[in-house]
RNA sequence: CGGGGCGUAGCGCAGCCUGGUCAGCGCGCCUGCCUUGGGCGCAGGAGGUCCCCGGUUCAAAUCCGGGCGCCCCGACCA
């Protein structure tokens, strides 16, 4: 491939509108382009890149049984008024209408499509298990677009889905897809972990997300560095010390003036107390009405797990003239005791012998507060975020807390759709019975902006062998000398021919600029032509990561070249 | 949707507060010369509805009103 006949339009400069690396690199290599807010062209150097994911992706997915389709990106209303979502999913999803006035939307995702086409051609247990993948353009339009291509409107993502006749095939299936998706990410040359993942309202037993570790990741994992627990910090479990220290029974509910001091910070420091000994009283909104979560003033609330716990998908924190409405006191002030909407509590705030509470008076605390005694709780759970001081919950050891970007994320599922959608088959007996499914997503853009998070330095990207759009560059250093440019073009043409993914800079510019667009463009072996090293009959092998350089001579140079590529495809 | 910022040549920016003499700079692009191992040098040149609409004014990139777009923080988020 010739440099000069390629639109690789780099820019020396960052774009104002890129904050993350990734999304620079991506703009400043001439990979892609913004047409409008998370909505990108792929150039022709990016494009390559992503189908290098893609590959690797159909490649591991085929190898595990599962068999490519492609479905509509348009998808019908009616399809998504039967499964329920319609009405459920929200402004993410992009509708319009037909010119018949009829409605559709933008598949952000294809569960209703693959259900309703699996219930119309499977009938027999005889045809399960199954399991159908594509590669395809999803739209979601997220309430903020950001990060380039992590967190676009418009994006690429592998989505698989499985269909079972009982649990333990789709359990099966489920593993079958983990171990794939372990396959996948780890050709793709990613540092990754695996987390066990919230299953939010859409339910199932359980699902796990695979998390590229990056400090730009929009998501936190908590990690055990004794054992191979990981999760996301939304479903991280906490555990209650067993030992809890014994607390001194409480004195009895007093009222203290505390005027102005609202925040735990300002009580802890006004009654001399310590944050552990404050229960925060935060007042929500659900859609089964007000209720107030209880946790220790050293803790963070965590809203998913209150989410579940209450089985609700609207909680959204009252506005203050709502909490005045519900306690009587100004916001600041709110507390347990005579409070009449239910009351949750986190297990370290439930144990608490005696707290220090809001009085649900503007201007006052209480103090010498005990659960039970001085109100009742609906329910005490884990219902906080944990820390990096907290023990794991699976062997008590150290827990790191970490950042990701979620690449991929493995879903059982359950019946929710075949029962919604009535996607059943016969069963060896002739009973009709739903099927069992399970659902697999790979972000397959996300993963080449990732791939560059975890892969850059000053210059530019430093990409995996796996992933990057030419395996090797040449480099003439001079375009006015014959021998140099023959020599160029002798080991490009002989690359080509032996497979080699290779670019050859044929531009007559300055050594400076073609070396810093490699280096740019990330390209991992640099062969450069020039007469130094011609006149021993040799080139100058240099590798993008290692910046290491090496004099090859010219009869060994292909094979050289050919042997570390293969080395770093599969070694 | 709340808070903040931005919109001037392909890209990065200055000019705006204090209206006129203000269409500017750097990079990139084109032509020529020169140079050739880390974004060379010199000379010449092309390129702009100053985001849009309206208003104020003798006069608007600049002031006022409205709109649109983009970015950042937050809320939100299979």
């Amino acid at each position: 491939m010739l440099f000069s006949r390629m639109l690789i339009p780099t820019l020396k400069e960052d774009p104002s509108e890129a904050e993350a690396d990734s999304h620079k690199l991506l703009l400043r290599a001439g990979m892609m382009r913004k047409l409008t807010a998370g909505i990108y062209n792929y150039l022709p150097v990016g494009l390559r890149a992503l189908r290098k994911v893609e590959n690797i992706v159909r490649e591991e997915m085929n190898r595990a049984g599962a068999q490519e389709v492609l479905m509509p990106a348009v998808q019908p209303a009616e399809l998504w008024q039967e499964s329920g979502r319609w009405n459920v999913y929200g402004k993410e999803l992009l509708r319009f209408k037909d010119r018949h006035g009829r409605d559709y939307c933008f598949g952000p995702t294809h569960e209703e499509v693959i259900t309703d086409l699996v219930r119309r051609e499977v009938q027999s247990y005889r045809q399960l298990p199954l399991n159908l993948y594509q590669i395809q353009v999803k739209f979601r339009d997220e309430i903020r677009p950001r990060f380039g291509l992590i967190r676009g409107r418009e994006f690429i993502m592998k989505d698989a889905y499985s269909f079972h006749t009982d649990e333990a095939e789709a359990e099966a299936g489920y593993q079958a897809m983990y171990d794939a998706y372990n396959r996948i990410f780890t050709r793709c040359g990613l540092k990754f972990k695996t987390v066990e993942a919230d299953t939010g309202p859409i339910g199932g037993s359980y699902s796990h997300e695979f998390m590229v570790l990056a400090d730009t990741g929009e998501d936190l994992l908590a990690s055990c560095t004794a054992c191979d627990y990981a999760a996301n910090l939304e479903k991280a479990e906490v555990i209650l010390p067993a030992n809890n220290p014994a607390v001194p029974a409480a004195t009895g509910p007093e009222a203290v003036h505390t005027p102005n001091v609202r925040t735990v910070e300002e009580v802890a420091a006004f009654l001399k107390v310590t944050p552990q000994e404050i229960v925060k009283t935060l007042i929500y909104e659900t859609d089964k009405g007000p209720v107030a979560v209880l946790i220790r003033g050293d803790h963070e609330v965590n809203e998913v797990k209150v989410r579940n716990l209450l089985g609700v998908t609207d909680l959204i924190l009252a506005g203050p003239a709502r909490v005045e409405e519900l306690t009587g006191a100004e916001v600041g002030f709110a507390g347990a005791v005579g409070l009449n909407i239910p009351i949750y509590a986190d297990q370290a705030a439930a144990a608490l012998g005696s707290m220090v509470t809001g009085a649900n008076r503007t201007g006052y605390h209480l103090v010498g507060v005990a659960p039970q005694r001085d109100f009742a709780m609906a329910q005490a759970a884990d219902l906080r975020t944990v820390t990096q001081n907290d023990p794991c919950p699976r062997c008590g050891g150290a827990l790191d807390i970490l950042r990701g970007i979620e690449v991929g994320h493995v879903f059982k599922l359950g019946l929710k759709y075949s029962k919604a959608l009535k996607a059943v088959y016969l069963d060896a007996d002739g009973a009709e019975q739903f099927i069992f499914m399970g659902c697999y997503g790979i972000g397959v853009s996300r993963i080449v902006a990732a791939a560059i998070e975890q892969g850059h330095d000053k210059d530019g990207i430093i990409w995996p062998m796996a992933l990057a759009p030419f395996q090797a560059a040449v480099i003439p250093i001079s375009v006015n000398e014959a021998a140099v440019v023959d020599a160029a073009l002798r080991v490009h043409e002989e690359l080509e021919a032996q497979g080699v993914e290779v670019l050859l800079d044929d531009r007559d510019e300055r050594p400076g600029v073609k070396f810093k667009d490699c280096d740019l463009l990330g390209i991992p072996l640099r062969v450069v032509v020039g007469p130094k090293t011609l006149a021993q009959a040799a080139a100058e092998v240099r590798h993008r990561r290692k910046k290491d350089t090496a004099i090859i001579p010219l009869d060994d140079l292909i094979p050289h070249l050919k042997e570390r590529i293969s080395r770093e495809l599969h070694g």
